[in-house]
DNA sequence: TAGCAATGTTAGCAGCGTAAACATAGTATA
DNA sequence: TATACTATGTTTACGCTGCTAACATTGCTA
């Protein structure tokens, strides 16, 4: 075992990475994460100046793996047309959010200040951009206002959907509401396409 | 100052309503709570099993607060149209999000397994029954599938909104995203009510 | 080859959630 | 009314946490 370890910061952020997709952001130890990289406690500090530094680092490893998904969900297939490439766009988002949630919780969690780290917000925004891309193929010459407002309200209508889908709070009502969720999430994609208005 | 202090555990909660909504749930340990009650560090421990039972109180608070402005919102000018009523139930939402922001980040925080709270769960359920009684009345004679997908649309838009709002993420793109967003805080309403495809 | 900067370890701090043992007060029963 | 019991408070202590300071080792550069 070398007393240096060569690549030691890069092994910090995907031992994080795993520790939180397992356990979730809030049961997550500095500690924990150095003893899964082999190495001593306050290692880390020689990497990140503090823990919500390498969280910060998780989340926007995160926000690129997002884009990712959302830029192959758009482009594959691209003789498909537009509205249904942002079916598949909107899919690729509740996919990313259900598979990777305690990931995604990281990422909108309020631990983090993303105006303190720059980079991440950046890496927020590029998710945004996927969306913004889309509506404009679909809908050719919106006015801006009308773009901006569209875009607000899918990105708002994914991220409530991932928080309700899974069962942050499962609404049960009279009206049988419950149920209705499972309808969204067997078929989203004719949600989905109801909610765009075309 | 006596041994017992007769209300302690009404106290323990208002005092951790308080601080989380000061510091943060994240910011809030068992120990500031006890002193902001003017009580030792583990009696707290009489009235609430663990940390986590306190704060699903603290979280339920939270819902039965939004349920009342919900409630107040539809119900105010009743002679209003179901349209108006269910916007100002809206804004009311909103204003609830971003208002007691902190708060209500906790009651969205994964950190409390609703699961393992049932009284929790009805309080967060709750405030969805607002939602679904007015948007029955909004659009009468409607299928009770469609009338769940509804639900859940605006109820995911809704809180969508609010982290974005809140500048969880700020978008700003080249198409001016960004501005987008103040547009939709500053008129709201409007911005709801094309939303409702009405 | 000497020295310096980078990167690792060890030791130790204060704060945390929580359990166990003990202290006090209010209540039911003899 | 005296006594026991239960509810509710305090004290003490444990292991875990984030983080700092002091020290050790390595690799680079003059």
């Amino acid at each position: 075992m070398k007393y240096h370890h060569g690549n030691l910061k890069e092994e910090l952020i995907s031992s994080a990475c795993k520790i939180c997709e397992a356990s979730g952001h809030d049961h997550m130890s500095l500690r924990s994460i150095a003893k899964e990289a082999s190495v001593s406690q306050t290692a880390p500090y020689r990497h990140f100046k503090t823990k919500e530094c390498l969280l910060a680092e998780v989340s926007k490893r995160g926000f690129e793996e997002l884009t990712e998904r959302l830029t192959a969900a758009t482009n594959k297939e691209s003789k498909a047309t537009a509205k249904d490439r942002f079916l598949e766009m909107g899919l690729a988002y509740l996919e990313f959010g259900l598979e990777k949630r305690k990931t995604y919780d990281l990422m909108h969690s309020p631990v983090i200040d993303k105006v303190e780290f720059p980079e991440l917000l950046d890496a927020a925004t590029g998710a945004f951009e996927e969306l913004v891309q889309i509506l404009k193929e679909l809908f050719p010459g919106i006015s801006e206002d009308s773009l901006g407002k569209k875009c607000i309200k899918f990105w708002a209508m994914m991220h409530g959907l991932v928080g309700l889908l899974d069962m942050k709070i499962e609404p049960e009502t009279d009206t049988n509401a419950g149920s209705a969720m499972s309808i969204v999430k067997d078929d989203f994609r004719s949600f989905l396409e109801e909610s765009l208005e075309i």
